[in-house]
DNA sequence: CTGAAAGCGCTTACAG
DNA sequence: CTGAAAGCGCTTACAG
């Protein structure tokens, strides 16, 4: 029995096929139709229950896999939906994601993922080519994306939530915090604790148009209160195109210091940029925050375990993620009741390190 | 022209229908075959130029977007490449699937990322409707799986990349390196500095079953020793399930001192965790490594940027992604002639914790 | 180089 | 509750 001659494959049509075992297959080996192997997949109480237990059997004798793409093309819907992130590698977008996954696998759905690597031409790619698959809906980070990402996706007609940032225009839905008003707020506290000379460090901040925002945000707050300076350092010579955020902070610290040695606060783009700072700090000496003070933006657990603790603003990721998420769902099912844009706001965690 | 009445709306079959634009519809306004189409779009050199440009120019005057789902069912071929992970909130994890990311899509491929939160069943459930799709190959993170699963992926005889760990039996093909060894590399490293009552801390070490096999390393080697005992420390009480690392790490570190006083070096489940506890030793005046020393496993950025530095192993991260990209890809392309299982081995970091 | 026909594996819409 | 027919939007295989 172990010969493997070509005979043995059974016949096959002119067609490829997959070789698999179809929805027919098992039809023929419960002895009935395969519209009904198909309800009784869809929609068991539709079908009796002698030939659900009969066809149930024939699935599981045969191993049948249904596909997926059959299905979807015969009724035009799936349940996979896109979600374009800029980046994998930033703890922010994948607490988001975990969010968005929680939320659409309970409803059945299932999530593909994509990154753009903070390249608007590689996201209206990837969102042309995700069309392709019919999704039912589209998630995208952020509120910024070429004439031609928008175009594609008003011509689908598929409802999209954009989220991380919260903003006044939209393709469709939005979810997330406005950075602009973080920004105020953490200028706002380092007024308040008696800095008068601040400092925004920024990495990659082209791409990075949210933090510009925050920094947007923090100049515009001080300029308005005529007493306070803000200084943007953006083009770092330590800030290699495969450090970590960490080691970017790392580098800047000696170097911000160096070219402005007056300064006295420093709002670093992230946790992660302002840890490296901070453990920078510690090794070479320098007192934060009598020195210079240093706070972050994210609320990363690790904030609270430095010492001194990190003074950040904690954005509620996994939630923005959940809303938006639920938003789709909402819609995707005809919901029309919902709110289209929702501000999920952020807290500003006061600590020792301002 | 701006009234909407039903009678608006196009001729319809009475099948759903995306209402998208289809390649026939592409083909009438070219004035070809649908055929033709097809070809021009897949195989540009077997259609005559002016064709080409003429259905190029309708392709973009009706913003004609393929339908992939149709292709793939009509060519029993997709694109798509299914990725399951265990955690996605794991920089580790995050870095592997950059790696294949990065090499599937230069080959034209896509991701689908899966993720289990390591339960095996959620793998199982995942690997079949993920098989659904008629994918090209599978990538899946880990050798153990559910004997469904594994019966699953034989069935469907797609080649099949089980990646982060390697070990002696995989279903198909392997490439990670051997945890039990880094275990022991990581406790030679700590007799040679002289310590000889070692402890290994991990946190879900039920589901985490590479950081045992790290464990069981390290016991076996000093074992073999015969002069080093190692205790596990295991079920901590701060352990919350939405804990990160770092404040597992933080929490465990008093308590392990407290539980045994003499322990002289401590080889933490991850950097991660490790940070955690250099973190509470500084807060807490611990000396490090005079009171007891640290070391980690992974070799994130920060192990550097700690004072003293944080002794750990370096995993290829990486490279354990494209390279489990590249065995599938070369695969899926017939080539049969590459190896089968790829240990990439690790780098042990000496610095100053330890 | 171009095309008419058949088919991929399912589901919808109609019948009974 | 069950089924025969037609169709989803594309590509394969065969002709010219």
């Amino acid at each position: 029995m172990k010969r493997r001659s070509p005979a043995v494959r059974p016949k096959q049509s002119r067609r490829a096929g997959h070789g698999a075992v179809t929805l027919s297959d098992v039809a023929t080996a419960a002895g009935v139709a395969p519209i009904t192997v198909s309800r009784a997949l869809n929609t068991p109480d539709t079908v009796s229950e002698a030939l659900r237990e009969r066809i149930g059997a024939a699935v599981a004798a045969l191993g049948y896999v249904p596909n997926r793409m059959a299905g979807a093309l015969a009724s035009a819907r799936t349940r996979v939906v896109p979600v374009i992130v800029p980046s994998l590698s930033n703890v922010v977008f994948v607490e988001v994601i975990a969010g968005i996954q929680e939320t659409v696998e309970a409803a059945g759905y299932q999530m593909l993922l994509g990154s753009t690597d903070y390249d608007l031409a590689r996201e209206a790619a990837l969102v042309a080519t995700l069309l392709g698959w019919a999704p039912p809906g589209v998630l995208l980070a952020g509120l910024r994306h070429l004439p031609r990402t928008v175009e594609l996706l008003k011509t689908a007609a598929v409802p999209v939530v954009e989220f991380m940032e919260y903003g006044p225009r939209c393709i469709d839905m939005n979810v997330g915090l406005s950075h602009v008003r973080a920004g105020a707020a953490m200028a706002a506290h380092l007024r308040a604790c008696g800095y008068r000379r601040l400092g925004f460090v920024g990495a990659r901040m082209r791409d990075d148009y949210r933090a510009r925002q925050r920094y947007d945000g923090m100049n515009r707050h001080c300029i308005a209160a005529g007493d306070t300076t803000v200084t943007l350092f953006e083009t770092l010579s330590c800030e290699a195109a495969n450090d970590s955020d960490q080691e970017v902070g790392w580098c800047a610290l000696p170097e911000v210091l160096a070219a402005q040695p007056r300064i006295e606060a420093l709002f670093f783009a992230n946790d992660e940029m302002a840890v490296g700072a901070m453990l920078r700090a510690r090794r070479d000496g320098i007192a934060v925050p009598d020195r210079v003070a240093i706070a972050g933006f994210n609320g990363l657990p690790v904030s609270g375990l430095m010492t001194p603790g990190l003074t950040t603003i904690t954005s509620p990721r996994r939630a923005i993620g959940q809303r938006a998420g639920a938003m789709l769902l909402a819609r995707i099912n005809g919901d029309l009741s919902q709110r289209l844009r929702i501000d999920v706001g952020f807290t500003l965690e006061p600590r020792a390190s301002t």
